[in-house]
DNA sequence: ATACGTGCAAAGTTTTTGCATCCTG
DNA sequence: CAGGATGCAAAAACTTTGCACGTAT
């Protein structure tokens, strides 16, 4: 690999299914599952190619990291949605509309040093079918004790 | 282990230690920097003692696990900074004054069904001295440019 | 005493890499 | 045809877990 100013990238079949599945995939998706997406197309394709190229297209700006932690990482096609919402039970990455963002305006003290670049707000809270999964057990929890 | 709502917790040393380390410590260790921390005082700890000690005091709301994201985890003890910045070049974290936090109003469609019970404002950007760095290389490169 | 915690080691997950070969520009 | 990219498999990196023994309450 060259340096990377001087690096050119190639379009390959892998590569473009890659984003087009990315793109058209509602979720955001873990290399894994975008990878068993892909293989119903490329049926040959590595596990390790899907995370070459996710690199890739993270480094030309076509795709990005949601750098929101957990064990796996998950990706989503650029056009940046920079909001997210997840579910703290079931996990799951939960779309918010974009008009949702809040502004929020940052302002760092010069001191600091850190030059700012990117930021990006992390929704947390309980979605829906959990929401109901809960009331459901709740329910149960009181008939028992009602009948001890 | 019981069920979440009986089970009672205990002090250890190694748990007291794991938390007081914690407190004590600027940045925002992985388990694994964790480890040999709490180490120097508690020579036969277990890597495997450091996580499950994490998990406790995670639920215990002691401590939290930044969902930062990237390859490894990262915990701070509460007091909750709900503020972090991560430099996009070094990959560290970068601990940001509170008063930084700009106020932040969320309004979600109530129809979304999603219950907000908190959110997180990462910063993205570049540490000093990355920024310092490549100062350097920029200057380095101009020199080469002109000499040809 | 009870049941939670520990160290150790093995296993599980997720991500990265070396290499021979294939392919794009 | 040169520099990238791929598939495969092995390795690395990170986290979880089973087990026998130890210990706080």
């Amino acid at each position: 690999m060259l340096q990377e100013s001087t690096r050119r990238f190639r379009m390959t079949r892998q590569r473009d299914v890659i984003l087009r599945v990315l793109r058209n995939l509602q979720s955001h998706p873990t290399a894994d599952e975008l990878y068993h997406a892909v293989r119903k197309q490329v049926p040959r394709i590595s596990l390790g190619t899907v995370y070459r190229n996710l690199d890739v297209l993270c480094e030309q700006g076509l795709a990005c990291r949601l750098e929101i932690g957990g064990g796996q990482r998950r990706y989503d096609a650029g056009m940046c949605p920079h909001l997210h919402g997840r579910c703290v039970r079931c996990d799951n990455v939960i779309d918010l509309p974009a008009e949702t963002a809040p502004p929020v305006e940052i302002k760092l003290p010069d001191d600091l040093g850190f030059q700012l670049t990117e930021y990006r707000l992390e929704l947390f809270g309980i979605c829906r079918s959990c929401q109901e999964e809960a009331a459901h057990a709740e329910n149960k929890n009181r008939r028992r004790l009602s009948t001890n």
